[in-house]
This record gives C-alpha cells, sequence and structure tokens, in this order.
DNA sequence: TATAATTATCTCGAATTCGAGATAATTTCC
DNA sequence: GGAAATTATCTCGAATTCGAGATAATTATA
C-alpha cells in the first residue's frame, strides 16, 4: 500500500522554508529577526508575559529567551520588570517605541504574509488548516 | 471578506517544528543532526555531489557546505574527491562506511517519519501534498 | 590571446540557538 | 518550621548557520 508521507515531509518542508523566507525578509526590513519579531507582537497583542512564559509560546529555550529580550531591550522595545508576588519572575513589557513600532509594521507584515500565502484559495486554506492542526498534534504527541 | 492566512502560518510553522522535532530526535541516535542525515541522504540516494549541488537541494550556504561535509568527513562517512575536468568543483561522496550507516538507518528513520505523519490519511496526504505544492511555489516565488 | 566576468570552495567573524549548571525564590511535604 | 523539590532567570561554552571576502579555476568576450 501506498504511502506519501516521505513526499509529504519534503513539500512540507519547502512550503515552510519558502513562507518562512519570505517572512524573514519583511521583518528584516525592521531591522528585526523573525525571533524578535515574534516576541514584540506575542507582547503587543497578549500583554506583558513573564519570560518564560514567552518561551512557551515561542519556542525558545530558557538562554535564547534572556539572549533575544536582551537585544530588544538594547533597542528599546520593551523592558524587564520584576514581579512582586513572586521575585523568581521577570516582565517583558512593551515600551512606547515598541508599541508605536508595532503599530506601524504589524499591519504591513501581515499583508505580506497573506500575500505569500495566496498560492492556495480561501476554501483550500480551511481544509489545510484543518490537516495541519492534527499533523501537528499528532507528531507533538510522539515527543 | 475572511482570510484565514495567519492561521494558516501559525499551523503551518506548528506542524513543521513538531514533525521536524520528531525527525531531529531520531537522527540523534545515530550521532547526526538533521543537516548532516540530510547531506548523507542525498549522497546514498542520488549517488556524488559536487559541494555546491549539495547545498542546492540541502538549502545551504557555502560555508555551512564546507561546515557539515568536514563534520562528516571527520567522521568518516563521505570523502571529498577534486573533479578532473574542472578543477574548482569537489565532490563529496560515501565511503563503505557511509554506504553502510545508511543502509542500516534510513529504513528505520523512514518509518520513524512515517510514523510522525500518520495524523492524517493517505487520501488527506495526497490533498496535502496538492496544496503544500502551491504554497511553496507561488511563495518562492515571491523571493 | 589577454582581460573581464563568472564560478566553486574555503576562511573567518558575527549572530543565533541550545542546554547544562548556578543562583535565588517559592512551594511542597514531613 | 525546615528540608527537599520545583521553578524562573541568567551565564557560559558549544554547535550551527550565514554571508562577505579571498583564492583559484574556468569561461566569455573584445
Amino acid at each position: 500500500m501506498k504511502d506519501s508521507s516521505l513526499e509529504l515531509f519534503v513539500v512540507l518542508s519547502r512550503a515552510y522554508q519558502s513562507i518562512m523566507e519570505v517572512a524573514k525578509k519583511d521583518t528584516q526590513r525592521f531591522g528585526l529577526n523573525l525571533t524578535e519579531f515574534g516576541v514584540l507582537e506575542l507582547l503587543y497583542h497578549k500583554g506583558p508575559h513573564p519570560l518564560q512564559k514567552i518561551g512557551g509560546k515561542i519556542l525558545l529555550a530558557s538562554g535564547s529567551i534572556t539572549y533575544v529580550v536582551d537585544r530588544l531591550e538594547e533597542k528599546g522595545f520593551l523592558e524587564r520588570k520584576a514581579c512582586e508576588r513572586d521575585r523568581r519572575i521577570t516582565y517583558a513589557f512593551l515600551t512606547e517605541k515598541g508599541k508605536t513600532l508595532m503599530e506601524d509594521i504589524f499591519p504591513s507584515h501581515a499583508e505580506v504574509l497573506q500575500q505569500a500565502l495566496n498560492g492556495i484559495t480561501e476554501s483550500e486554506k480551511t481544509e489545510a488548516i484543518q490537516m495541519l492542526k492534527k499533523l501537528g498534534k499528532y507528531a507533538a504527541a510522539r515527543k
């Protein structure tokens, strides 16, 4: 019986890489890499987060969070603030500069992504989302 | 009008990462990372290649090819051989050790991947492949 | 044929990521 | 209450990747 898994693996990888390439090139317009953009977007849309939680959402190791948050703090887009209840925890939150940046660039970035994903129709996208969700869940459970 | 592009972007990323995580963990059983495995697999299935061509297929910058081929040569899985027609070119080809390794591990790696991708049915896979091909082509054209 | 343009590989520094271990704070449990 | 386990962050070294520039070889062109 035929199994298309390996081909699926290959085309999934290619599609992912091509799309990420577009996304990356776009964020570079603003001097940000994808990780930095991801952190800023998280804080912009979901508000302040403990560093730990950021790592969970963006899939970053603890050392990498410290690193990327350092970079963004240097650039003035976010700040750290100690948690008062639990002093192990540090929150990251957007500065005014960071908020303004995201207001400026998020819409056009979203548009670039939408453009990049226009290789299939809206109804195909809905289908693809369903399948990719299943694939992702299933694979994640095999860790 | 609704546009599911951003959701598609997110679930595509998640699915990709989960699957790659499984693939990576599997190759680590043999002390290889995914890039190393990719190079060996290419040589195993498609025969000797100029380093340049390897970079084209695996999507690696020139400096990275030199690096990964160095590692694999150190480990004894491949060797370099100067091209006689064109002395700018260096071929990489599997040693006996490398060939034996791939004979040993490729089948089980393929099986792990197939397992990881079993979150959807065979007919869904065929559909997914079609859509991902379109997505990939379209995005690649926007570079 | 000499010169210019192109091509393949390598070197090297910078950037990013991981993960183990250190430290400090909090929570659990006896 | 205090020891032990857990949790959050940071530090630091190792691994990997990129890309610019160097070098050498080949091809195209005047």
